[in-house]
DNA sequence: GCCCTCCGTGCACACGTGTGCATGACCTGA
DNA sequence: TCAGGTCATGCACACGTGTGCACGGAGGGC
């Protein structure tokens, strides 16, 4: 523990501890001949100051708490990663909080945090939402909310532009020449699930085609997304004629289909054009690699911290929208007879 | 933000603020009268204690800083998963400082560390070792190293039983009949390849068999993991005979083999089996699905946490290695004729 | 030579909490 | 009635840092 303080400083450089702390600090109106001194003895007496006594009259902590659902999930972890590489430049520290989806550990983050006096929070919800809304803003500290699936008054919030992400993705199945394109959806999450069917919608409208309700499914709820990718993709292919591409809400529900189509002897991207959304490691890996929508999981993380830390500048800091990335691979084609 | 301190609290129960701080700790001087009316008031004014003040004068954070070279590392983030949780049961809070491999990081990290105070220091390297020891030791703090390639002195480590794991799915290679089981190694992480290969020996050894020097490949040290698996088993398949089994260094090097062995006509596991070591997403995903060795990571984790907040109560806490699970999946079979 | 200004530094206090010691009230026993 | 003891509480100080203000000295203008 490197227990030396300006106190100690002072003492060894013959002047008072405001006049290192000042020194320290750049203060112009120290001489420079004392403030060289000063310098040299904290460097060699490896003086390392103290951010809890700093914090506590500056009233500042340089410190901002990310609240998360669970961190081993690989979308959370690389938002984590931005928010980390834009919060270290500035030399801001990082307590991390997983809430676990249980309402007593969020209790106890908010307290946590509260004790800790964090700056400002952001909150990164991999999949459900609508919680410590409440709590956390109460803390009266500057909060912004990522991919959050609820509609919370007061915070900020950054998303990823769901709708023009199937936009592009429909787009591309559309214009490689598919006319019968499917929709996979997710009823437990509405919202996103809601935005993918508009930009399924904007796409079709925007070459003036119309979607065809009896190829939209929206899934059940208890389902989880593979199974469902499954289900569904069985449920398509009873129609007449099935559909040549699908569009599936994520990844997992792709691969789900992919396997299903696979069962049935279907050749992808041959028989059948499939398109994910979020990129997971596992869509390039599985055969065919995936064609899907990315978000940008690092960046969106950058951002989030840029605008908390725009927000604790005392700059006004609107809400962002990221724009997805189409992420063309393998599993999409002309459907036979183009 | 919570300003209410115990002052205020104080003045508004009529006595001084020693005594609130003695009955908020539950101190037994403090009568059962007042200190209900205390704590009533606390509750009521939304009184959050400042970690700050607290820590300043008891010299104690209750703050421990994690070291990872990459959060999104799925590795590293379940390690991470189990670190909070241990840490979040005895409310201590997790600094996430990333060191991303980079000698400025690194010096950043041991600043923010050091200037935050933190009571204990984990580090969980995912690839690389031998960074930080130095700097982080001159903390004077108790450190734990997790998975560390390079042996440190005075400081204590948790490590997962390398040669266990190995001989465990070699074992299972020759228990199902294999008799020419092969190893492909990785030169640039010299002590687990080391430990990998001394399980791989001992396996035989069990039983009384000699490993053929042929069959075990250092690898080239320029490759990816990929790669080499690829490479490994053509240069394998020059053999004659060509041995039935393959036991990799780690899991992306069995998917290069068994992309390898596909490309060469080879059904997996029918005509060869292939074991890797990890247990990482993929692994689970490929077809056939790889049977592996797990690490435990998330109770990694935990046990590393137990580990330091033991040194923290001032218990003498030994290194630790935990055991391995091998985890049989469609990979592996006998060879045939058996 | 005197007054004013500017420059460098120190004093005192503040931030919020914990703790050793003293203080006063009350009770008990002789 | 008084000494001694227990009990609940307050006083003062400490932790390490930052800042408003006062102070002393040096220099310049008249």
């Amino acid at each position: 523990m490197a227990r030396v303080s300006i106190k100690d400083i002072a003492q060894a450089a013959g002047v008072s501890h405001p006049t290192v702390s000042r020194a320290l600090r750049g203060d112009p109106r120290i001489s420079l001949e004392t403030a060289e001194r000063v310098l040299a003895l904290a460097h060699e007496l490896g003086y390392s100051p103290s951010a809890a006594a700093r914090s506590l009259v500056t009233r500042r902590t340089h410190t901002i708490g990310v609240v998360v659902t669970s961190i081993a999930d690989p979308f959370v972890s690389d938002v984590v990663d931005g928010i980390e590489a834009t919060l270290a430049e500035q030399d801001y520290a990082l307590i991390l909080a997983l809430s676990r989806s249980e309402p007593e550990r969020e209790l106890a983050v908010v307290r946590l945090l509260s004790e800790h006096r964090v700056d400002g929070i952001i909150v990164a919800a991999s999949r459900v939402g609508a919680l410590h809304d409440q709590d956390l803003a109460r803390l009266q500290v500057p909060l912004v909310l990522l991919n959050n699936q609820a509609e919370t008054a007061g915070t900020h919030s950054l998303e990823v532009d769901d709708v023009l992400g199937a936009r592009v993705a429909v787009a591309h199945l559309l214009q490689l020449g598919h006319r019968r394109v499917a929709y996979i959806g997710c009823p437990d999450r509405p919202r996103s699930h809601a935005r993918r069917l508009e930009g399924y919608r904007q796409a079709h409208l925007d070459r003036r085609l119309h979607p065809q309700p009896e190829l939209i499914l929206e899934g059940r709820g208890a389902e989880g997304d593979r199974s469902r990718g499954a289900t569904g993709l069985t449920e398509l292919l009873s129609l007449s004629p099935p559909p040549t591409a699908v569009f599936c809400y994520n990844d997992i529900t792709a691969i789900g289909a992919l396997e299903a189509a696979r069962h049935y002897g279907l050749r992808v991207p041959k028989d059948l054009s499939l398109v994910g959304v979020d990129d997971v490691r596992e869509a390039s890996l599985v055969t065919p690699a995936l064609t899907t929508v990315r978000q940008p999981r690092r960046e969106m993380g950058q951002r989030a911290a840029d605008m908390l830390l725009a927000l604790l500048r005392g700059e006004a800091a609107g809400d962002a929208v990221i724009a997805p990335v189409l992420v063309i691979r393998e599993s999409t084609a002309a459907p036979i007879g183009q």
